[in-house]
DNA sequence: AATGAATGAGATTTCATTCAT
DNA sequence: AATGAATGAAATCTCATTCAT
């Protein structure tokens, strides 16, 4: 299950491969869904034999894994990147919306792939490993944003995981579905809107 | 593809049969994912020989559409009960998320399995088909609720498709993850809170 | 393998089951060949259930023999009116042909199925039955008759084997493939044709 | 339907190994007819595994048309051969019936396992494609050969259709038949009968 | 006499993986 | 580092047959 050569360092070919493999399992994933996502598949768009694949990764899981890990930590990285600089939780929620739309459109397939694969593979238990989204990844800290923001009463008071789930989902949900939909959605839009009404939803009443 | 009987009405235990082989192939869908759900799985769980499916159904495939189909159903049917007896939009919407998590409290494991089929599952063109999910469903005529209140005052102005994607997005997102982590999760509290969220974010600005 | 009741005597409605049931499957090996011919499809087109079949027959093989004991009984018969009607051994070939090809207009879709059968289906030894055809079944008491007016001097010299071989071809092959690629083919025009042929081929020579 | 790799070259080993292939699907329908012709049984004479022959092959189906395929091309390189250096239709008749033997006793099993095919495998559309039979090939440019030796005055008037049959028939059934039941027939002699009885059918009458 | 329901054996096909070169 | 060839496990589907009613 886990990588070919644990702590062994990869030559640099060995990375070039790799990268190109986890592109194009993500590019097929993305574009023809899970299940057509075979090794045999894989290696076409790739124009390698199958067992090339073989050769570079222990396992087909380890692909789906190698693709995960990627889109986790390119997301992340962008993520902590646009809501540092805000120091507001709603210009937090604003930098996460935004960036989330940002990562949608510049990382299409690797994004719709990872969905794709957290529903439908199953992990090395057997069991499906639906949780490990990305977008899940950032629910706790969000969480804790939220909570400080209503301490300080930036924000009014609401259920914190609600309102964290529905952030997420928006993301996760909405944009996947208008991505998929529509390649050229206007995303950014769509990300303003939706900070707009959670300010609208969170500031605080009365007074 | 099509029904094995087309036109003919179907015995009292032909009926019974599909109806379990229906529930059986939904449980094991919602527990272990779609890739598990073989015929010889879902065999094991009714207590049957696999060709008993076969026996009352054409294909696997008329399995899962007899799946989404009972499904949507089941789902339309409640949230067209609970939201013609209101009249305000926020009625509606209040009444639209009611229902959808009392659905997914009473029917879980079908409502788990339509989302995992409609994800996991290739159309007779050999596409997945994503989009065949009971939820999007509602889309359509929702919007037109939403544009109704704006016009009679009832609700500010705010994009209609972001909101009504907002809505369905809480509603399949968050709660198929609440309910997936956690089967008692306390799915009406969510509704509430939801419902309370969206008063607070469509409520006409201003005065 | 054998017939279910093998001394006992059947009922009437038995009787006539058992000739519906021959009849539907000829008429179905016929049209769509022996590997469409399934008990589904046949108990399909006589309009009664599977296991009806199983009722009447020991077997499914027991429901070819039949096909076949009927097809040769009937050519049987009508080759030999036709023939004891004649003198000479010309006159016989000519009454065998005119006979034949009477045999296959009035009783298309059986003896379509008997040849299909005799090639598709395995025998009790799990062999193909080939060799069962009922126009072999005339082969011997013909070479006689050509010997015998070989003897007498109607015919000239050749071969018997050869010849009642090439008469015997002329119409499982010949007319079996007018046959089946024109159900309205003149077969009778045919029969003269080939007598003629005959004639000239085996009439003394010199002189 | 269509082969593996549609406009690829063959790697020398695959041609090998699908030539192999072919000669034990062969060699298994000829023995044992086409019903028990089974990938596990075409694979367990070859002596290598059900998916060896799915590595090369697209299909069952394609498997059986290269045989077809191989049998065609065999027989008629060796018709178009043997007739060429004939000028009279009788020398071309000879030609065929002598050749016919020949191939029959050189690819005994290749040539009824195309016989079995036709009678047996259904075509792409569901259908039986009995009509592909090799045999059937030749007798379009067969019935010119016969007209224009009709029209030289080498051959008397006759219908020409039914005697290109009668060849064919003579040539597809007789021989078949007799190498069927006795592998080791002396075609060749039949063929002698066969050419003999031909010239005295056809030959100018009177005068 | 008839039948709906059920079954198990077997056939084809797909696919991740291994191995010798 | 790469690959063609081979493999076995597993999945879906078909079909003749049996059985209780």
């Amino acid at each position: 299950m886990a990588s070919k050569k644990e702590g062994t360092d990869r030559t640099f070919i060995e990375g070039v491969r790799r990268a190109q493999i986890i592109e194009c399992a993500a590019d097929v994933i993305a574009e023809s869904g899970y299940a057509r996502a075979t090794m045999a598949e894989i290696a076409k768009r790739a124009g390698i034999a199958k067992s090339v694949i073989s050769y570079h990764f222990a396992d087909k899981s380890e692909v789906m894994q190698e693709i995960i890990r990627t889109g986790i930590e390119t997301y992340t990285k962008l993520i902590e990147t646009r809501t540092a600089a805000e120091s507001t939780a709603s210009g937090k929620v604003r930098g996460y919306l935004a960036a989330s739309a940002e990562f949608m459109v510049a990382h299409r397939s690797l994004n719709l792939a990872v969905v794709e694969i957290a529903f439908n593979a199953l992990g090395p238990d057997g069991q499906p490993l639906r949780a490990t989204m990305p977008m899940e990844v950032h629910s706790v800290p969000f969480e804790q944003v939220l909570r400080d923001a209503q301490a300080s009463g930036e924000l009014r008071e609401f259920d914190v995981q609600v309102m964290a789930g529905l952030l997420r989902s928006a993301v996760t949900h909405t944009m996947v579905m208008a991505i998929r939909a529509d390649p050229g959605a206007d995303l950014a839009a769509y990300a303003r809107e939706l900070a707009a009404t959670f300010d609208l939803a969170t500031r605080p009443q009365g007074g």
